[in-house]
DNA sequence: CGCGCCTTCTACATCGATGTAGAGTGGCGC
DNA sequence: GCGCCACTCTACATCGATGTAGAAGGCGCG
């Protein structure tokens, strides 16, 4: 280590000239081929660290035909879902050495769509993409020839492999989570009228099994809609409901947003929860862990997802099985009860959940 | 558009036959270069269309000696500020057509060197930088010798061009907002004992010069330690101040998850905030705003940070002013008066009490 | 008419690495 | 002594684009 730090310059021919090898042997010992004689090999490394040479990706990647980063396309960032996906999934990248380059799409369709034939497609090996608008009707912009592996509950049995959760069933849970506190005019927040695929429409659906089984009506005055999902519709839709007068002791909110926002109206108006009304999330992102009070959600194995959707992209980028049929993996979900239903009672989280730092 | 979607094949070579030109006149079209007949330019166009072409990146960053994309060094995306920090990076970047990668490195030291050093330098033009580890003492590693924008307050007159805003002053007008609204007994969460640079450091700077322009003085029994500032410590460094028997009729969180995880601990204590405790945070993340009670807190102007970042980080790149000597800029700052300091009569994203049910 | 200039396009070298093919050495079995 | 294999290394072509130099044609101007 000495003649470091210049940038731009060091080649491998330069290495090669300093060891008096040729610029292949250079290669040979940077990619850990096997035959090469122990002094050679010490002679090229004492040259490269002396000149602090670096492989140039560009030179690599054009000459590999691939780059070793992987896209990922979410909505917006400053959603703490995704923001916890992307940590998620930039973990599990990197445990496999892969690069991660964020795309935000900002819930835009033409967006969406853009991604899947953008520029920037030449730039990665393979996409995570985690579409709101795109829907089975677009089952053709999908039919990409890149890896690909798809996120979420818009698409099912589409032309990539698919990492979802069951959210019929985890909805299920969570209205019958609340069924079992006595709860009985449960309103939901999120609701996506006329929609049939996607988030909304599958939780939605899990409300109803549930109230079904259970005897229960549906009330459609109890079906609260909420196009975005984010805190401000979701308190906007808790006052309309309350303004509505229909009778309510409790809330889905169909995400952690919409429940938080729920839960900021209810607070407004000096409304006790859970002793009138019980509020439910979904996500399980961490500030429920942390509200006043704090949220039962539905944890839907962000981990999971995020090593799960990494590893399908490796074995496609790799082709490990080449023309293997598009998998779809469930993922497990769980319920997290605290104070937003069960009461004081509840075990407050102390210690938040996963991401280790020092 | 018709045989499109062939995935790796197309080159210019094969645009360049098709179209019946050179490939060099196909890379001319495709760069915008000025003296082509239009006939070959449509031409060239038609056959890009036709074959689907895409101009193949890495072969251009090897040639152009860049690649267009910029990395983000952000200690976490869990934390929120950082992840709608990242987002308007993203936002800022793709305005002047860069593409952002965002490195992790989880607060730990030792992974925040790495970013300075390691490989992925060669697939950025550039970095933004926000170490939260580093200090002076590193002013040697960050002697790096390509384009860097520093963000934070760990490092002042270091070698690279630095954004950040006034710590000092900002802490100072969160503290006097408090002593505005009577308060004499204003604990700090978040210090950071012994530590003179950094963001904990110059806000309990900025906490003390309030409290000795009011002629008050600075009890060490208000100023609470938290290493990490996640909402986890917030709540346990309140408790702890809590349980110590200080007298306290005010807390500023150093940032917002720490005063959000202080709100947590005072709620499930049955302290009425701010009836018997104002809490003031710092960074004003969006949380901020759906919090019970909503909280008051210190705007640091993102956008403004990571669009004056990115145009810094940009013009070192394209080396407008070579050897142009290094820039500090300092942001704006704004108080955001909420509920946990003003208690109901604040503007609250909320609607006036009506008609409740059951 | 000759010269220079503008326009349009092409041929070729080049960016920095890796894949392929093969040269050269030495050891081993028969 | 011959053939074969294992080891070690090199020369060269190649990935797909862009920069350079210059050719070819047309036009204006003195």
């Amino acid at each position: 280590m000495s003649t470091a730090k210049r940038g731009s310059a060091v080649t491998m021919h330069e290495v090669a000239a300093r060891a008096g090898v040729s610029i292949k042997t250079v290669s040979n010992v940077v990619n850990g081929y096997q035959y090469i004689r122990p002094a050679t090999k010490e002679r090229v490394e004492a040259a490269i660290a002396d000149l602090g040479y670096q492989v140039n990706i560009s030179a690599r990647n054009l000459r590999r035909g691939r780059t070793g980063i992987i896209g990922l396309a979410v909505p917006e960032l400053s959603l703490p879902y995704f923001a916890e996906l992307a940590d998620s999934v930039i973990r599990a990248a990197e445990a496999r050495g892969l690069t991660v380059l964020i795309e935000q799409t900002g819930s835009v369709r033409e967006r969406e769509l853009d991604v899947l034939s953008g520029q920037r497609r030449h730039l990665t090996d393979g996409l995570i993409f985690s579409p709101l608008e795109l829907g089975p009707q677009d089952a053709e912009a999908l039919h990409v020839d890149f890896p690909m592996v798809l996120l979420g509950e818009r698409i099912f049995g589409g032309p990539a492999d698919h990492v979802t959760m069951n959210n019929v069933e985890a909805a299920r849970a969570a209205t019958q989570h609340l069924l079992d506190l006595g709860r009985r005019r449960i309103a939901v927040i999120g609701a996506h009228e006329g929609e049939t695929v996607g988030s909304a429409a599958l939780r939605v659906q899990g409300y109803r099994q549930a109230l079904e089984e259970a005897g229960l009506p549906v009330d459609p005055a109890l079906i609260g809609e909420a196009g975005l999902w984010h805190r401000a519709t979701g308190a906007e839709t808790m006052e309309r409901l309350l303004d509505s007068g229909v009778e309510i002791d409790a809330v889905f909110g169909l995400n952690d947003a919409l429940a938080l926002g729920a839960l900021h109206a209810l607070h407004a108006r000096r409304i006790d929860v859970p002793g009138q009304i019980a509020v439910i999330g979904f996500d399980d992102i961490e500030e429920t862990a942390y509200s006043s009070p704090t949220l039962t959600t539905v944890a839907p194995g962000r981990e999971q997802i995020a090593t799960t959707a990494v590893d399908l992209l490796l074995a496609r980028i790799e082709e490990l099985e080449p023309g293997k049929p598009f998998v779809q993996v469930i993922t497990d979900f769980e319920i997290i009860g605290r104070e937003s239903t069960l009461g004081e009672r509840a075990p407050v989280a102390a210690v938040p959940p996963a991401s280790q730092s020092a």
